[in-house]
DNA sequence: CCCCTTAATGATACTATGTATCATTGCCCT
DNA sequence: AGGGCAATGATACATAGTATCATTAAGGGG
């Protein structure tokens, strides 16, 4: 079972990911990076992966056990955790920090990068599709001679409304 | 008192934050920021800065609590969070999750940007210096109508002994 | 330089988040 | 279809972070 794509959140990415599942084609990619990691698809994985597409927006460890709960009573917290564990370590997901009390879990696209602009002020997130960083990561790649994997950016700025 | 340079990391980013304060300098510029906010210069804040600029590596938030005990065993846990808290809003630290066991808090440039390598098998962590950003912002900028304040870019990837 | 205001503290008790354990189940390969 | 073993669910637990509130001390104004 090959993990480690990005490093595992451990204990406290899973009360800070929030989803942003938004496309039928996004759950499918996971289906298909969780079944050739070697994990199973069980029905606590499948369940946590629908509450994560079902959402259009960014849901805490906390939302995601209770959606998990109301569609599969029967599924464990515990599986929920490691659940999303293992969604983090497949580079499904993506701990971060965006406000106090609603951390979330980003999605990473299908060749592991994720971006997006979190407003300080009403902590609203703008999802960045093309974040232009190519250049950026070559020059970086040089430098220090590695293959980048996969990059998250988080960019700080007030949104339009907030300024 | 001003806030909100980036959103405090709440709850969860003392656990998970890391400090890589390295230089003198650095605590300078944190406590100058800190009086610049209108935030008083007591000691339970100043032993957690202290025990940030002395660590050469980062640091979780328990590390921390243990740090500040060992240096002033007055200081109350809760003040600690506190700072982390406060340190956080004013863009001095950014909690990010770095290992499953290990998160860790991220200091900011003075100009609120932070870079870093995270190693997914080892979890080594190189710093980025010049992240080579400004351009990819400059078009960010554009395209979002937006003033980008700070930010903070994660790029994994295989170190060269682990490769 | 010493009050005085009030932000901040420290102590405690608490809540919430994530985890270890382990007997049991069910996914998936052949 | 059956069996091995990954994964589960339940429980109890450990740890991280927070609310509360009486008390203290930072630091600006007089």
């Amino acid at each position: 079972m090959r993990l480690d794509i990005v490093p595992s959140g451990g204990r406290w990415c899973y009360s800070v990911l929030v989803s942003t599942f938004r496309h039928e084609a996004d759950l499918r990619f996971a289906v298909q990076r969780l079944s050739e990691s070697g994990a199973k698809l069980t029905r606590a994985r499948r369940a946590v992966l629908e509450v994560l597409a079902d959402s259009r927006k960014h849901l805490s460890s906390t939302e995601i056990v209770a959606g998990v709960l109301r569609r599969s009573p029967s599924v464990g917290r515990a599986s929920v955790f490691r659940t999303l564990d293992l969604l983090s370590r497949l580079a499904i997901v993506r701990p971060t920090f965006l406000s106090g009390r609603a951390p979330v879990y980003v999605l990473m696209s299908a060749d592991g990068h994720h971006a997006h602009i979190v407003c300080p002020r009403c902590l609203k997130v703008i999802e960045i599709d093309e974040c232009h960083l190519s250049r950026a990561l070559s020059k970086i790649e040089q430098e220090y001679d590695i293959h980048v994997a996969g990059h998250l950016l988080e960019v700080y700025s007030l949104c339009a409304p907030c300024r």
